[in-house]
DNA sequence: CCAAATTATACCCTTACAGGTATAATTTGG
DNA sequence: CCAAATTATACCTGTAAGGGTATAATTTGG
């Protein structure tokens, strides 16, 4: 399963060129993090989510359900 | 502490005229989590937080750093 | 084509999130 | 003003998230 977060944090890393350890030591989260969060786990924490979205200087917000796919296609 | 996190679920709920029970009931989760999501707690679960961002036409998303208070004060 | 790097899966363990309940504080409107 | 409703805090418990490590699968570029 993917999700657009999951989808958010890959095609982003791959635009910096570096690996999920990379990701994982820079945010200070586990590898095994990175990579349930690139899966699509569902369950995560939100603070260690947002650790790793700083990296992109992003954070999670509620967005609109709707246009979420959508704008998240965008940026 | 208060977060835009805290701060949506709190204005959306008081919108609709709904108690914190309200919300933990249709939504699915316990009281006490609704209560620590509108305290601005950092290290609740995506997908509860999602569950009662729902109810509301919302869900999380990575949103840039910078814009996001700004964002979230006009929506 | 193959070796190195990267990613995926599985295991065990510690920790703390989430739920329930009970009680106190606060807010609200009658 | 006060009673009812709502919200806040505190305690105990089960469960699973997250970390570490080890190993298999996959990808990549030399």
């Amino acid at each position: 399963m993917t999700t657009p977060l999951a989808a958010f944090v890959k095609q982003r890393r791959k635009l910096l060129h570096l690996s999920q350890t990379d990701i994982a030591a820079k945010a200070g989260v586990g590898l095994r993090f990175v990579r349930e969060l690139e899966q699509g786990k569902a369950t995560l924490r939100l603070d260690k989510v947002n650790q790793v979205l700083r990296l992109f200087s992003h954070e999670l917000a509620p967005a609109p359900l709707d246009r979420t796919q959508l704008i998240g296609a965008l940026l």
